[in-house]
RNA sequence: CGGAGCGUGGCGCAGUCUGGUAGCGCACCUGGUUUGGGACCAGGGGGUCGAAGGUUCAAAUCCUUUCGCUCCGACCA
């Protein structure tokens, strides 16, 4: 492509609107411009990233043998009624009318329409199993955009769906995918992590995420330094000594503590470690209120509990409501003479205590030398608490490490939660009628796109992973006439070997031409001048590491390809 | 939905407090000089000041309502 030819309008401000690094690039580089919240058009070096991404997605789900398909976007409330997800998914799912008033809703995902499909047209296990894939616009209306095209409410997705005889057929698809994945994202050149993850709405049963890591990530994840236990922090446990150190038993004793509503007040007023707390927080479920305790020094992870309590929907208690109906008062609740009625969970953390402080569910009061067992009874010991950096491994005891990571694809066992409901079954070779196992793969690729600008940049501009360069060579002609000419025949060279190459033959001065290449982030960048030329020379730049080269004209294209093989 | 902030030419902003001819930088167009890391000179085009209503002789500026956008939080791929 030739930049004068080319509509690639690149800023040299950055818009005040983006807030991290890729979105601010994805602007500046001119591959994207917003629409709306969270609605954005790509222009076309948006546009050819987005299609490397694809295509190589394309290569490895055809590779295992999945099927491409194009699903429709817009589907009818009653098949989302079918899976009484129209109900669970809440607000998150973008529904709208049509003239007739029938409820329809713009879909976020496909397990519906796909399995709706499915359970008419197969009917035989001979025809299983059967993988199904699908990229295309999807859409989520997201409490908050952000983070330009990471966090959208129009993207694109790739989604797959398998539908296996029974669970054996399904662990054997789920590993081909989860190996489709590593190499997909492998080639992409992104630096990566598969952890298991949490089913959240989508259901089912085993679940992996791929992570790219990035501090921009907005999910974090644990990882064994020595084994290859990775987790989401959501779902990650860990192994931990409880014992206390120092702790001796005595009588319980309520204490003022005026004012002390929360446990860095609480650790401050007693002068005591937050570990010697007792935090105590009050959910709302459909069954009623629910105390949930962890050690003061722990977070709660709110996921663990809804896993615990198989809830999707968790909301912590309304305070007037909580006050008239328990008499449970926020910041000094506890779990010593509460109502019977309220479900009282502890972590494990807990339960060692032998000295602990709870709130004695009076305003300004708490309890001191409060012992578990003794003093209150729980209801249930669960693992409801956060993973902390350094605690041991639980499969190896080596020490865990937190990270920031992207979330860039995520499969899932799913089951037979859609097949049940929608019913999709097939006759066995007895002829007996079964329920179809499930298994659901999706990858972000526009979050994917974005995810690698988020590892791949410095001051001046993105540093494009050469599979997913929108060009992989840029040609800066400084000059023209004999400069142009030269710069023209290199540049068809190239693009006869197959290549995408970028031609900035505009008249424009040198120091735009070399700004805007280090912009785009083509990994190479070749520069012909009159200097170079009365050389015979072209000089060569490699983007990622900055290693500077000369090379004969009449040799460039070699070097240049050699250049790009060693790149990958 | 709670908290904070912002809407002035394509982009970045000043002007708003204290009402009085709508400005600056970048980008764009024309001509000229320049030409290896975002040139210079001269000339030029482009703005319902987010929208509606109100106060006033007079509103970007004051008041009311409303819409949009961004950030923090809850939530989530």
């Amino acid at each position: 492509m030739k930049m004068s030819k080319a509509y690639i309008p690149t800023l040299k401000e950055t818009p005040a609107e983006a807030e991290v690094v890729s979105h601010q690039l994805m602007l500046r580089a001119g591959m994207i411009r917003k629409l709306s919240s969270g609605i954005y058009t790509y222009l076309p070096l948006g546009q050819k990233v987005i299609q490397k991404v694809e295509a190589i997605v394309r290569e490895e789900m055809n590779k295992k043998g999945a099927l491409e398909v194009l699903l429709p976007a817009l589907q009818p409330a009653e098949l989302w009624q079918e899976s009484e997800r129209w109900d669970y998914y809440g607000p998150e799912l973008m529904r709208l009318q049509d003239r007739h008033e029938r409820d329809l809703c713009l879909g976020p995902t496909h397990e519906e329409v796909i399995t709706d499909l499915i359970k008419d047209e197969l009917r035989s296990y001979k025809e299983l199993p059967l993988n199904l894939y699908q990229i295309q616009t999807k859409f989520r209306d997201e409490i908050r955009p952000r983070f330009g095209v990471l966090r959208s409410r129009e993207f694109i997705m790739k989604d797959g769906y398998s539908f296996n005889v029974n669970q054996e057929s399904l662990d054997k698809t789920y590993q081909q995918m989860y190996a489709a994945y590593e190499e997909v994202f492998t080639r992409c050149g992104l630096d990566f992590k598969a952890v298991v993850a949490d089913t959240g709405a989508i259901g089912g049963t085993d679940s992996h995420e791929f992570m790219v890591l990035a501090d921009s990530g907005e999910d974090t994840v644990v990882f064994c330094e020595e084994c290859d236990y990775a987790a989401n922090l959501e779902l990650a446990k860990s192994e931990v000594d409880f014992q206390p150190e120092v702790q001796k038993e005595a009588e319980l004793k309520k204490v003022e503590t005026p004012g002390v509503d929360t446990i860095e007040k609480l650790a401050d007023f007693l002068d005591r470690p937050a570990k010697q707390l007792i935090k105590s927080l009050v959910f709302e479920t459909d069954s009623g209120y629910l105390l949930a305790l962890v050690r003061g020094d722990y977070q709660l992870n709110e996921v663990k509990l809804k896993n615990f309590l198989g809830v999707v929907q968790l909301e912590m208690a309304d305070e007037e409501e909580l006050i008239t109906e328990t008499g449970i008062i926020p910041g000094f609740a506890g779990p010593i003479d509460i109502p019977a009625e309220v479900q009282v969970i502890a972590d494990p953390s807990v339960m060692e205590m032998l000295s602990g402080v709870t709130g004695a569910n009076e305003a300004d009061y708490h309890y001191l030398n409060v012992k578990p067992g003794r003093d209150f009874e729980v209801d249930q010991v669960v693992d409801i608490r956060e993973v902390k950096a350094g605690e041991e491994c639980i499969q190896c005891s080596a020490e865990l490490s937190l990270t920031k990571g992207i979330e860039v694809g995520q499969i899932f066992k799913l089951g037979t939660k859609y097949s049940q409901a929608l019913g999709a079954t097939y006759l066995d070779e007895n002829g007996k009628e079964q329920v179809m196992e499930m298994g659901c793969y999706g990858i972000g690729i526009t979050r994917t796109v974005a995810a690698a600008i988020e590892q791949n940049y410095d001051d001046y501009g993105i540093k494009w992973p050469v599979a997913i360069a929108p060009y992989q060579v840029s040609i800066l002609a400084l000059g023209d006439g004999e400069v142009l000419t030269a710069a023209i025949e290199l540049y068809n060279q190239l693009q006869a070997a197959g290549l995408d190459v970028l031609l900035d033959d505009r008249q424009e001065r040198a120091g735009v031409k070399f700004n805007d290449a280090d912009l785009i982030g083509s990994p190479v960048r070749v520069t012909i001048g009159s200097r170079s030329l009365a050389a015979g020379q072209a000089e060569l730049k490699v983007r990622s590491t900055g290693q500077e080269l000369e090379a004969d004209l009449d040799k460039a294209k070699d070097r240049i390809i050699k250049l790009l093989a060693d790149l990958k």
